[in-house]
RNA sequence: UGAGUCGGCCAGACAACCGCUGUAGUUCAGAUUGAGCUAUGGAGGAAAGUCCGGGCUCCAAAGAGCAGGGUGCCAGGUAACGCCUGGGAGGCGCGAGCCUACGGAAAGUGCAACAGAAAAGAAACCGCCUGUUCACGCUUGCGUGAAGAGGUAAGGGUGAAAUGGUGCGGUAAGAGCGCACCGCAUGGGUGGCAACAUUCCAUGGCUAGGUAAACCCCACCUGGAGCAAGGCCAAAUAGGGAUCCAUUCAGGUGUGGCUCGCACCGGAUCCGGGUAGGCCGCUUGAGGUAUGUGGUGACACAUAUCCCAGAUGAAUGGUUGUCCACGACAGAACCCGGCUUAUCGGCCGACUCACCAG
RNA sequence: CGGAGUGUAGCUCAGACUGGUAGAGCACUGCCUUCGGGAGGCAGGGGUCAUGGGUUCAAAUCCCUUCACUCCGA
């Protein structure tokens, strides 16, 4: 099983982010954070991040969040479908401890299969 | 031992597994590059605030003047500084030590609410004192009261602030009016590169109150923007761009607020121009470490040695285990030198005070 | 990352350059007016002038520090 995160398995221009943004085909959410994902043609599953500075006002949180974003979807890229994903951090989430965020996205990360999974089936 | 002052250093450690990123080597594909393997590097003392200074880049060369801005005891250090070091003055502390925007108010202008008589080349409100006039009392030349004239800054009261202090003399009452001591100012001498000091000498009787983080004066410094600077390759789209030659006036355009100055406008030759995106700038530097020399010190010099982040939707992480002092503040974005602010604790050195013992 | 600017009553803003009383409109409270409400009139309450220092006799105002917020520049 390849754990590898490289460039190739993120969005990299403002093109990639406005697409998934427009045309989001499914969403969830907790109280700190949101996903959002769209349906792709490529064969392996793509990230973005979006952290910003008023929601997270500390920069080295903002890097924990982006760290854990990063090793969380880096540890099941393998079991996700081909979409491209995009993760928003509100507000609450500087004051989680890191098992509570990697806990929070791997129930996400479920959410969002099963329901990508009950689309395909109807 | 306790209390304290100053300076310096560290910023959890180790292991396993899974990952990210730079560089070098190598293999395979490929010929713009991509993937794998190996080795090796990968956040800070403040990376922060952006408060100063410099490098670098563009504005023709960064030139002149004005305006504007900054600094402000003296000397030195430095690439430079509003920083640092040493010294002076003033203040705080028993002390080690610490703090200070610390030039000029006898160049000029302005300001000082309220209170107070008066707030700046002084002033008479109460008070004190001396004459004059009037009234009253009588002890018949004195007392009291009133009016008006003059002297007086000792006392009261106001205020943040009221024009040397104490004592003696002096006077109608007073006053640097005079004297002694203290303070102050000016000039000279002496010490010091200087700021400044002065138990030295002379002079002045005190004139010159506060505010310059009010305008201002003096001395020194200062062109503007900023790596999203700027340069190169180049889809889309749109009509000019580069080089060479010539050059008079006016006008216009081109950068900072203005003026001067400077460049361009004409002709010839040649073709690409430049938004998305990519590349360079991008890390070898006023560099670090060690030793020696000079200097009170900041620092400088010499020799040897080392290469120590360079990302770009943006790397330096996650999980588990062991140990301890149980981990604070906090994340590079062109790079340095400072300042300021945040901060868990720990270690080392020098010194001061108090107590006890010797 | 770099560059500008703003914090004053519950809200929107004056006052700051040139230092001495903190003000205006809306909102709030009470009274008058009306059968009652609205509108109107009269009176009143409400302020760490974002924070901490400094200059000054005296600071919202002058100077420095810190903290928030807003706007620009691929």
């Amino acid at each position: 099983m390849n754990f590898s995160l490289t460039k190739e398995h993120k969005l990299l221009n403002s093109l990639d982010f406005s697409q998934v943004f427009e045309k989001t085909d499914f969403k969830v959410s907790t109280s700190s954070s949101l996903i959002l994902a769209k349906l792709t043609t490529n064969s392996y599953p793509r990230l973005g991040l979006v952290v910003s500075k008023k929601n997270v006002g500390c920069a080295v949180a903002r890097n924990r969040i982006k760290r854990l974003c990063r090793e969380s979807f880096r540890l099941r890229s393998a079991l996700l479908p081909k979409v491209d994903v995009v993760i928003l951090a509100k507000t609450g989430i500087s004051r989680l401890e890191n098992k509570q965020i990697i806990d929070m996205l791997n129930s996400l990360f479920d959410q969002l299969s099963a329901k990508i999974e009950h689309r395909k089936l109807a």
